[in-house]
RNA sequence: GCGAGAGUUGCCAAGCCAGGUCAAAGGCGCCAGGUUCAGGGCCUGGUCUCGUAGGAGUUCGCCGGUUCGAAUCCGGCCUCUCGCACCA
């Protein structure tokens, strides 16, 4: 088609579409389907593209098999990433603010406004809905919303109303990561260093030492048995301190630790570490044992004063070795206590030794370290004398034994020391008191959220393993923090609801979303809510008839048909969902679906802002046009798995949409009538079955494959068999019709166009989806032309081989016995005893060592072609003959040589005993 | 380390659950030819190896096993992705 403009055709339809999807109740079946919504922080990039294209297809789809369908959108915007980017735009961060000038293009007077993180998430997500709009999402936006408007905060008010009545927000102590300047808890985007550092929780193991106590910490409380000393570092100076009472000696930096983790502490005097070498400890599980020195103690990890055990710790067993070779301390011995495989007696001795270690300082000891313990916490069993259990329940009960009997308490801190707040201060571990937490140990409610999953479909279905793994695994969850955006807990104002926690049943929230603007936030109160999602009640401060048409949408569109999102959404917020969908509606309002997406590459490494490896969604779609944006994202993977974003693959594509542009463009105006149209029509309808049930399946490429590829096969064939110098039949025009309406839902914008063109009114948009026209179809027909094309491939791939320039080709059928051979045989359910089966027949029996020879070749054959071809060619029959003779002008026309066609059986040529059903014999003169 | 997925012919990707349809769909890329053809677009053909007859041989991460027969089933190993929490 040409003086196609795609830019102003882009323009036309976003203008057409603008009200379009906007969707209301009414007589039709619902179809309601919700993806995550986005956090606004920044431009969208060609990742979130796929996340909200995929399901747009399938809304579209939807909506084209007469459903009504509701897409909406909304923007979550609670919690504290933007405040801490408009903190780092106000402190003039340069990296940050070359991120929004320089890649996000944020104009300078908007970005100067940054300073007000409600500044970024505004600006963002207008930015979000233009691109969307761009991208021809058919978002009903009537319904959008931010998690921090009013109205949505008396919604969530109203859900933890209900969670805090039903127990399930219970309260409790959590560790944090915690900065003392900035006084705050800390996320990991707020660290400037060690965002992958975890929080451990150690175990105090207490040594008496006179009237004090002296804590080391430990990940190994079970190998207390095998203490044989102290270690403490003679250059440190320690501090004697009174710890809830008690007098405790450890290092400064350990007391300043405790300090935060719920404890009183009081320093009284400083030790030098040198004053405690050779002083005897004692602990009920190890008896009496000397401190010794050792220069590898830092007093910034655990207590500062660390147990030894060399038999099972090669960092301890060096030391002493170290240290006996001096001559000193020769008479303490490792003392075992834990048997493992690949090991000896003493393990960390053998490793050591084995590693060929020559002292404390060498680079190998970390890894080996690692190596000893993993080798005995999976396969190491401790001695029968301590209990013979296996090392990992060992540890659990050796630790709940010191807590409760020999005064151990629990210290937190990070894996990896370095964890630095973005105000350059120090991160520690601190217990936050008062944490609320949702109790997803509940195993009541673990239950039904297990049921729930049972009837749920889950696509692709391997995720349920997943799913189940995680609702397992879930513990409390602290769902409330002490800053950032969101709505405040209804009963203790203090504290802000998570934003995990604040987007559990927002599904529930779209479906009125619209109504509720025009109601004052302050009228919003519990019993409305209470009224609209369980028809309880009568409240005062909203009319009952605007209650009623509230409550009737929400009971058409709940609940969600299908709920889309990321992988990685499975191990939280898609589960908790379950759980709150679990606590808050009845059975008959529980989600009905979930679809898990695969991750984004961009040209073969992980998408990320900060590294700069990014593509904005708006300039692949400016660059190449939303169809093509689309066409790519859909048509490289299926949605659960991973894609990946090139360039340079992506301007094919863009090549695909136009030859379909220009095909259609030909073909409508085709007229009159061919031989061959009848196979065109029948083949169209078997890609309008195949594509319906790919999308039923949600199989959004292998759907486009069939709408795009296929149709686009079988035109070629079909060019291929017009007679000379005829383009095509009036079949097209049908063809085309079907064909725009199939694509609609990948390439809107191209399909509305040329919808136009076709000389239809209406949106192809809201078209309905191609129906398979059961008269259409012809199986004979589909038949014939499949022997036809089998038949020129073997002739092609004959004449490639031999070098003689043909003369003329001769094709024998076979004859009818061989049929009654194949149909025998195709019926057998042991092809592999086919043969005395055939046998049985009489009439082929007598031919010999002819029939036989035919039917392991029928074997052969039977076994080769597609299981439903030979299904048909068991049922129809199809008269060789005829057909080949029927199409020998085509046929002289491709190879243009004279073709003969004869019945083999009639035939004395050497290769005419070859032939078979379905597979004449072909010979090249 | 633990849990969940995945590894297919240059790339992406079907097939694997229900073993013979599989040298393995489709797309991309590449090569060749055609086209009143600008090195572009479009069309046609080819694209593991061998082959003067539609065939044969060797392939589906690696190693073994089951079977008349395995990309498909079983066992072990290697590699990659996602998650391991209070964070969107």
């Amino acid at each position: 088609m040409s003086g196609f403009d795609m830019r102003s055709n882009e323009r036309e339809c976003i203008a057409r579409w603008e009200h379009a999807f906007e969707a209301d109740p009414d007589e039709r079946e619902k179809y309601y389907l919700t993806v995550a919504y986005p956090y606004p922080s920044g431009a969208m990039h060609v990742g979130h593209g796929r996340t909200y294209i995929v399901p747009d297809v399938i809304a579209r789809y939807q909506r084209m098999r007469g459903r009504a369908v509701l897409f909406p959108m909304a923007f979550h915007v609670t919690g504290t990433p933007v405040i801490g980017i408009s903190k780092r735009i106000a402190n003039g961060d340069v990296q940050t603010i070359g991120l929004y000038r320089d890649l996000y293009r944020v104009p300078q007077d908007i970005l100067d406004r940054f300073v007000n993180p409600m500044e970024i998430v505004r600006y963002f997500s207008e930015d979000y809905q233009r691109v969307m709009q761009k991208c021809g999402l058919s978002i009903d936006w009537r319904r959008r919303f931010i998690t921090v408007d009013p109205p949505y905060s008396r919604f969530i008010e109203w859900q933890y109303g209900h969670l805090y009545e039903e127990k399930h927000v219970v309260k409790g102590a959590h560790p944090v990561k915690y900065c003392p300047l900035c006084e705050n808890p800390v996320g990991d985007h707020d660290l400037l260093e060690g965002d992958k550092a975890e929080i451990v929780k150690f175990t105090l193991v207490v040594f008496q030492w006179g009237d004090a106590r002296i804590p080391c910490a430990t990940l190994r409380p079970e190998t207390i048995y095998g203490v044989t000393n102290l270690w403490v570092n003679p250059d440190v100076t320690y501090v004697r301190a009174m710890i809830d009472g008690d007098a405790w000696i450890l290092s400064t930096e350990a007391a300043g630790k405790l300090a935060l983790q719920d404890h009183e502490i009081l320093v009284t005097e400083e030790i030098p570490g040198a004053g405690l070498i050779d002083q005897m400890v004692s602990h009920p599980l190890c008896g009496d044992i000397p401190i010794l020195p050792a220069t590898f103690v830092d007093p910034d990890m655990g207590s500062g004063i660390v147990m030894s055990v060399p038999a099972h710790a090669p960092f301890d067993y060096i030391a002493l070795r170290d240290l006996q070779e001096q001559g000193r301390y020769t008479s303490i011995r490792p003392v075992p206590l834990i048997s493992v495989e690949g090991y000896g007696e003493i393990p960390a001795k053998d490793a050591v030794e084995r590693a060929g270690i020559r002292d404390q300082n060498d680079l190998a000891m970390e890894a080996l370290t690692q190596e000893v313990y993993n080798a005995e916490f999976s396969r190491g069993k401790v001695f029968e004398k301590y209990g013979g259990k296996p090392v990992r329940e060992a540890r659990d009960d050796v630790a709940a034994l010191m807590m409760d009997r020999y005064g151990s308490i629990p210290m937190y801190d990070f894996d990896n020391r370095q964890v630095i707040c973005r105000c350059g201060g120090r991160v520690y571990v601190k217990i936050l008191h008062d944490q609320w937490f949702l109790d997803y140990g509940d195993p009541c409610w673990k239950e039904q959220v297990k049921v729930q999953l049972d009837e749920m479909a889950l696509v692709p279905p391997e995720v349920k393993s997943e799913f189940d793994r995680t609702v397992d695994w879930l513990k409390a969850w602290a769902c409330t923090r002490r800053v950032g955006l969101g709505t405040k807990l209804p009963w203790d104002p203090a504290w802000i609801i998570e934003p995990l926690s604040d987007s559990t049943i927002y599904m529930a929230y779209y479906t009125i979303a619209h109504h509720l603007k025009a109601i004052p936030a302050e009228n919003l109160t519990p019993e409305v809510f209470d009224y609209i999602f369980f028809g309880e009640g009568s409240p005062e401060t909203v009319d009952r008839e605007t209650l009623d048409l509230i409550r009737d949408e929400f009971l058409y569109w709940y609940p969600y048909d299908y709920r889309f999102s990321a992988k990685d959404l499975i191990s939280n917020h898609l589960t908790f969902q379950l759980f709150h969908h679990r606590a808050i509606f009845p059975p008959e309002l529980q989600p009905k679906g979930m679809v898990v997406f695969g991750m984004g590459l961009l040209n073969g490494a992980k998408m990320s802002s900060s590294k700069g490896n990014v593509y904005l969604l708006e300039d692949a779609v400016e660059e190449f046009g939303a169809d093509t944006v689309r066409m790519f994202l859909v048509g490289s993977a299926e949605p659960w798995q991973d894609f990946d974003w090139r360039n340079e693959l992506v301007a094919s594509t863009r090549k695909q949409i136009e030859r379909f542009l220009k095909v259609v463009g030909e073909a409508r105006h085709a007229e009159g009538a061919c031989t061959i149209d009848a196979w065109l029509a029948s083949r169209l309808q078997h890609r309008v079955m195949t594509t319906t049930a790919a999308f039923e399946s949600f199989q959004t490429r292998q759907a486009l494959q069939e709408a795009f590829f296929g149709v686009e096969a079988d035109l070629k064939w079909y060019r291929r068999r017009l007679p000379e110098g005829a383009s095509g039949g009036a079949v097209l025009q049908d063809l085309c019709r079907t064909w725009v309406r199939l694509l609609a839902p990948f390439i809107p914008f191209t399909c509305e166009a040329l919808w136009s063109d076709l000389g239809e009114s209406g949106m192809a948009s809201l078209a309905p989806w191609p129906e398979v026209d059961e008269a259409q179809l012809s199986p004979e027909v589909e038949l014939a032309e499949e022997l036809l094309e089998r038949t020129v491939e073997d002739i092609e791939s004959i004449l490639k081989l031999i070098p003689l320039e043909p003369k003329g080709i001769r094709l024998f059928v076979a004859p009818d016995w061989k049929d009654e051979v194949f149909r025998i045989v195709a019926a057998s359910n042991d092809r592999t005893r086919a043969v005395r089966e055939v046998m049985q027949d009489e009439g082929i029996r007598k031919r010999g060592r002819e029939a036989t020879e035919a039917t392991k070749q029928i074997t052969k054959l039977v076994l080769k072609l597609p299981p439903d071809l030979v299904k048909q060619l068991q049922t129809v029959s199809l008269d060789e003959q005829v057909v080949l003779e029927g199409a020998r002008q085509f046929l002289e026309h491709e190879f243009g040589v004279p073709v003969t066609i004869q019945d083999a059986g009639e035939s004395a040529h050497p290769k005419a005993s070859g032939a078979l059903p379905f597979k004449p014999a072909i010979v090249i003169e």
